[in-house]
DNA sequence: ATTATTTATTTGATATATCAAGTATATTTA
DNA sequence: TAAATATACTTGATATATCAAATAAATAAT
């Protein structure tokens, strides 16, 4: 099953690229807050350019299962990221709110992600870029439809 | 740089990919084997070609960490997929033998990965998997080297 | 208005990811 | 050959992934 021809093998080659994109993510945030996640990141970064999206579109932007967000959430309250309170326009939904420590980290992080971006990308043109983006669209929806 | 989502560019859009090829790999599995997963069945698949492989190369060529493995290996012997026993010429080595429980699941398995492959780069001409492979392996390097 | 259904989130169970520290054996070095 | 180092693997702690089932509140149907 692990070929030498790309045909076999490409699937794999994302799920590394993911890994290895994921570990320098890892490193340089650590220089900057040692105590949060990439993941945690990310519904950090979400949280703040839309104040009252629901953890369900939380879930849905970041690929990640419902209960998983719960559970990142969760950890990012403990961590004094976040405060959590109930929506009382409709009570089954929660009001995440950034705290200052949370609002501290994001200005931090902008550059950190951009950086992290620029050296994934290095050296490809916007061309590969937009036919990369291209080629995995078309494997989601393979996916997705069959 | 493309703004698919929010937080997002071409690298989560890997993500995203790998994601919903797991979710199609994991579905057509089940329908053989219920009490496998994904990631146990890569292993039976490189046992079934490299029967000395040692535990530190398996997690080199699925990508993950010693300690993975450890529990993945762990997991399959005790639903009877494989026996461990201590290697005599090295005893830090285990040999890891495959039952005949992990034999049969993996003739009926070949098809099915064969399978998920088609249908996950259906319709994308060689050219096109080539190139991103070409694509993924420049940014896996790019982020080795950072 | 009561019942049925849907929606948002949580919880439990199990698998995997990652790092660091630990154990046992093997190999090298002094 | 004893001590130092390296190797193969395990274990512990914490985070995330996934599915299924459970809550609880909102909305639709009768």
């Amino acid at each position: 099953m692990i070929q030498k021809t790309p045909t076999g093998t490409v699937l794999y080659t994302i799920e590394q690229t993911i890994k290895e994109y994921r570990k320098i993510c890892q490193r340089n945030i650590q220089k900057i807050a040692d105590d949060i996640t990439v993941d945690q990141c990310l519904v950090l970064i979400i949280l703040n350019d839309n104040t009252t999206i629901s953890q369900i579109d939380i879930a849905k932007l970041i690929f990640k299962d419902n209960a998983s967000v719960t559970r990142i959430i969760e950890l990012m309250v403990k961590k004094d990221y976040l405060t959590r309170e109930t929506d009382e326009l409709d009570k089954r939904k929660s009001k995440l709110i950034i705290t200052e420590k949370g609002k501290k980290t994001i200005v931090l992080l902008a550059p950190v992600f951009k950086l992290n971006r620029k050296t994934a990308l290095n050296g490809l043109s916007l061309d590969e870029i937009e036919l990369l983006d291209k080629i995995l669209h078309k494997i989601i929806s393979n996916c997705k439809t069959s």
